[in-house]
DNA sequence: ATTTGCACTTGCAATTTGCAAGCAAAATTA
DNA sequence: TAATTTTGCTTGCAAATTGCAAGTGCAAAT
């Protein structure tokens, strides 16, 4: 956050998740359960381990993702999307939409994205507290 | 459009839209009705000339904008929004309101985004035709 | 007690970005 | 008509970022 390159929305969001890489790590923490450094680097675009500590020390200062005890062993670290984290869903939301008409999409997601288009704003709501409610439940 | 990292939509969608520029200059195409290399230039972000010009040439190989002649010079480039390019104004509107919440906005958009919060769909299809149209008469 | 797993860090090479200057064609001015 | 300015780039080089491979330190399993 050290120096902005304007007033712009879109400008100080782009210095948040404007790289290549902190929207893959959000799309995993989102869409595939995933929650810990070593699943991180398990995705198929290959992060390099230097790169990923790097985005995961940025989101957290971003207050995007925060660290947590992992319940199954003190080596772990267990990453968890914030509210803040949360609320750029429907930003990725939008992005498979558009992507949807542009390229092919693999199967496995198909499912999502016609509920997507079918009924947004339902979808969409599910989706949100679905994780809002995971985020509480931990707490406890 | 070289080599492709994963299928996944939003990696995909990222190799197209998701560095540090690209969405700053659709911004400015949307936003600020700028359509030459010399307005881009001017933007409160200073890009790089070199970089513009890298930028602009990956958007028009993307499908996201094309040049056309300018009315008023033939030393002038306009650089227009395809529908394609149009068609990324959900994610920019999403982005906009994610911002919205944890960030300050600057005047100028404020009433902008409050058009968005109170009936997005309306305001969003009402940008969009306006943008389509333009398009559309330009071509004649 | 030793090996393995996990979350990083470090060093260095390769790629990308950013800055400053230059350049050709078109438009404007003299 | 000639000289100057505008426009949209390109080029060369330095600085920053990324990517790869090889560690390192602590925790857990064997």
């Amino acid at each position: 956050m050290s120096k902005m390159r304007s007033e712009c929305p879109i400008s100080c969001s782009l210095e948040v998740f404007g790289d290549k890489w902190s929207l893959l790590i959000i799309r995993d923490l989102i869409f595939y359960q995933k929650s810990t450094y070593g699943d991180f680097l398990k995705s198929d675009e290959k992060i390099a381990t230097n790169i990923l500590a790097s985005r995961l020390l940025a989101l957290e200062e971003n207050g995007i993702i925060e660290k947590r005890e992992h319940p199954d062993s003190k080596a772990k670290v267990l990453y968890r999307l914030t509210n803040k984290g949360i609320d750029l869903l429907p930003i990725i939301f939008e992005i498979h939409l558009w992507a949807e008409k542009y390229f092919p999409i693999p199967e496995d997601l198909q499912e999502m994205v016609n509920d997507a288009k079918k009924n947004k704003e339902v979808a969409l709501n599910t989706m949100m507290e679905g994780l809002r409610k995971q985020l509480e439940e931990e707490v406890v």
